[in-house]
DNA sequence: TCTGGGGTCCTAGGACCC
DNA sequence: TCTGGGGTCCTAGGACCC
């Protein structure tokens, strides 16, 4: 019988989170980066990532990249780069599967593996294995990574948030109570600001004293998500991994904040337009179409008003979505308000079936679209995003004038057109059915 | 925390049917 | 028309995550 010591791992269960991850991986592709500052998210405005260089001169995520250039002037300050966190991120994974196949793809930056039953055929404990994966990770991507070894998903998590960043934690099952012991509650996974908030008034302020609690208790009071965080800290497997790919989406949203915030009908309703057209592009890459859509203002004083679409039809051309919009586009809109932000949710999403011939399914509008977008899409591909876009999003364009009239056309930018700045207007003509 | 953006899951309650 | 019970499906909204 083979024996490893005395820690034991009735499942042993690893969890790998890149460290600073978008920021590591701009120092990995760029080592001139190396020692310095980075910070991503230029286009947005704020910080989405920073390497630790960063944290310290002060720099912390969603702070305004003008307030970081005051208190980091040296801070190297990126736009993000998701087709290059996408590589490293696959490659993350495959890093991992070299040991096991059972590896959950949880996010862009972390994934869980199910190293159970392989010290034999490994001759490792999992505890080596673990420090195995790690160094690896490492030495082949450039980047450091945080990983937790223990019994369960939760508790894998609980390690690996234990020592960040480049950090190594194992929680064998005897000894799963000394991590949870000083362990706020607020710092589990899957338990946010109002359950924390609630159990604080049963004076349940730690981690160990959530797992004292009775199995009656928590059926009293709590719901499911949470009795099921209640047994995996106890040690007990209920998230089993996720191994397949995450398939299709379930939805698909585009949000944007604006400043100053605006009251205007027309204004609101082009931002709204960019919204749509942008989640419609997303659901067209992934071949999808939707039949609902949920659309919102978000006011000055952070309320959300919205209101949901039912469409006749499962579709990913824009011009449906903004028409079905501004039928009830003033149901939601209250004049004098001050909003803030606009967003749309694409919901009840499929597969887009191409049928060929089928004249039943859709109206000759709607086929003429649809081999529109075709066009758009590849122009999109070729130009980069947005090169061609609708005329009622462009109220709310730089650099256009208000009175400009131009919905119902299409707008093309004008790059690679002899020199040619800003964007040209096409009136085309059978689009003027659609609005 | 003067608060960005993109997702998922769960549940209570209503609609509808037998 | 009212009373009673029970099942399923759908939806809105809450809560949480990265």
């Amino acid at each position: 019988m083979f024996s490893y010591g005395s820690r034991s791992y009735p499942r042993a269960i690893l969890h790998v989170d890149g460290d600073a991850f978008f920021a590591m991986c701009e120092v990995a592709k760029n080592p001139a980066l190396k020692g310095k500052p980075v910070v991503i998210g230029r286009e947005r405005g704020i910080a989405s990532a920073l390497t630790y260089e960063a944290k310290a001169k002060g720099v912390e995520r969603g702070m305004r990249i003008s307030e970081i250039r005051k208190i980091c002037p040296d801070a190297v300050i990126l736009p993000s780069d998701y087709e290059t966190y996408g590589l490293y991120s696959v490659r993350m994974y495959n890093i991992v599967r070299r040991y096991t196949p059972e590896v959950e793809e949880y996010s862009i930056d972390e994934c869980f593996a199910d190293l159970s039953g392989l010290q034999r055929p490994l001759g490792m404990s999992y505890e080596r294995i673990a420090e195995r994966i790690k160094c690896e990770l490492n030495a082949d991507l450039g980047i450091t990574f945080t990983v937790g070894l223990a019994t369960t998903k939760v508790l894998a998590k609980v390690a690996s948030k234990w020592r960040k960043p480049n950090g190594l934690t194992f929680i064998p099952s005897n000894e799963i109570y000394r991590y949870l012991e000083s362990l706020p509650i607020e710092k589990v996974w899957g338990i946010g600001l109002q359950t924390s908030a609630f159990l604080k008034k049963y004076r349940i302020f730690t981690a160990r004293q959530f797992v004292s609690l009775s199995a009656d208790w928590c059926r009293e009071n709590l719901s499911k998500p949470y009795i099921d965080i209640w047994k995996e800290l106890r040690g007990e497997n209920v998230f089993e991994l996720e191994t397949e790919k995450k398939q299709t989406f379930k939805s698909v949203s585009r949000t944007g904040t604006f400043s100053p915030p605006s009251s205007s009908r027309s204004f609101l309703l082009s931002r709204l337009s960019k919204n749509i057209e942008e989640a419609c592009a997303k659901i067209r890459r992934h071949k999808l179409v939707a039949s609902s859509f949920y659309f919102f203002l978000k006011t000055q004083d952070f309320r959300f008003v919205g209101c949901k679409i039912k469409l006749p039809q499962a579709v990913s051309v824009p011009c449906v979505f903004l028409q079905a919009l501004e039928d009830v586009f003033d149901k939601v809109f209250v004049s004098g308000i001050y909003y803030r932000a606009t967003g749309v949710v694409l919901e009840k999403l499929k597969e887009d079936v191409v049928v060929q011939g089928d004249l039943f399914g859709h109206s000759e509008t709607m086929q003429k679209m649809k081999v529109i977008y075709k066009h758009i899409d590849d122009l999109d591909k070729r130009y980069g995003r947005g090169t061609v876009s609708l005329g009622s999003g462009f109220v709310s364009d730089k650099g256009v004038k208000r009175k400009q009239k131009t919905d119902g056309k299409i707008c093309v930018r004008g790059y690679g057109f002899r020199g040619e700045k800003g964007r040209k207007l096409f009136n085309i003509p059978f689009l003027g059915e659609v609005k």
